[in-house]
DNA sequence: TGTACATCAGTGAACGCGCGTTCACTGATGTAC
DNA sequence: TGTACATCAGTGAACGCGCGTTCACTGATGTAC
């Protein structure tokens, strides 16, 4: 299979994700049609119905692989992350993911999207858990790890958002880990007193 | 001026702004045409072209204007917020504003517009000055109160978008309002460790 | 090993749509004299 | 007070565009016998 040049194309699923993720980052959520996808593709504009119902189908397919992306790159951070620090070091990552592909990284959380896709509930899911796993580990004294993760994600999410839309000072990479690192940090020491605060519950 | 059914409309910029409010709840920023809102606002496809070039600067318009709006709902929270609580309620506020027109404010931050808006740079810089000014007061202990700011801010923005985009319980207001009270009070005892840290320079 | 046939990935023409924007225009308004 | 005229807000026809999606189709693949 997958000589090119031949009627077949081999793995279109794959090239239109792949020329999606192309095509949002260089034209933002906009420039992402089904026939650009297939222009881009090399392939007829009607190709591409053979993998996905409808645009919103690749659009949701794009937001999934980036989770799962963004996921591959917190978990090699660190093999055990465990401590504050290591917390620190994944939030950076975190968001120099969302500087890295801002595209990407609006259409995983900005675009409406089908909020009940399975596929990417369980994507967020997997972000979820892996954030509350550190916090854990890292604070074992909290009582409720689970209303300090949210709060970590929040900010940390927060930072990565106002970097992105240009509200603060993205101008070195340094620049931008130094004030996610003293975020954390400071959220972190500050703990025990969020344990005494309400725990809503995660969905 | 301004008597219905006439040739002239009376003040059909502050309309076109009405209906594109409008649209932007109603269809999200996808449904934000420039001909939507000339055909809501009872007026011919082509008339908003006496107010706004284009329809960016109908989009940015909208968006100052939500960053005026949000202002004004921060500053209507306490006439001198000077203590943790008071900046608690604020944030609530913030999160709350972003819940009640979720299009709105994805488009204040999202949507990629002119970033060198001098409007849009002056609405910013009305909010992180009002941010700043509450943390000072609030907290008169830390030397780098504009790092605990931006801070403050990126918990609450990532607040309000993770409630937003369904990835945190907002079954309730009350659940969003404890989770967004705990998230500052947290940050706010740990405010001396912030100011060991780093002090990126706010833009 | 060779042939018939079912399967299915990709084609290409066509549809209707709403969009942004242009253009020459016309009707209403208000000001100068 | 009345008239001439400049201004300018809104009109409506028209343009070209790219889009999502449908449809009947065709070429390649692989399996059963």
């Amino acid at each position: 299979m997958s000589q090119s040049g031949t009627y077949h194309h081999g793995d279109l699923r794959a090239a239109c994700l792949r020329a999606a993720r192309e095509l949002l980052e260089e034209d933002g959520s906009a420039g992402l049609s089904l026939r650009a996808v297939a222009r881009r593709a090399g392939v007829s504009p009607t190709a591409p119905y053979r993998h996905y119902a409808d645009r919103d189908s690749l659009v949701s397919a794009v937001a999934a692989e980036g989770y799962r992306e963004l996921a591959e790159h917190l978990a090699a951070v660190h093999p055990a992350p465990s401590t504050p620090d290591d917390l620190a070091a994944v939030a950076v990552v975190y968001v120099q993911f969302a500087l890295d592909h801002p595209a990407l990284f609006r259409a995983m959380f900005a675009e409406p999207c089908d909020p009940t896709s399975a596929e990417r509930v369980a994507a967020t899911a997997v972000i979820t858990a892996y954030v509350q796993g550190i916090v854990r580990d890292a604070f074992p004294g909290a009582d409720n790890s689970e209303a300090l993760s949210t709060t970590v994600w929040a900010l940390v999410h927060g930072l990565a958002f106002l970097h992105l839309d240009g509200k603060l000072d993205s101008s070195t990479p340094e620049v931008v880990a130094d004030q996610v690192r003293a975020s954390v940090h400071a959220l972190f020491s500050a703990a025990p007193a969020l344990s005494q605060a309400a725990a809503p519950a995660n969905r």
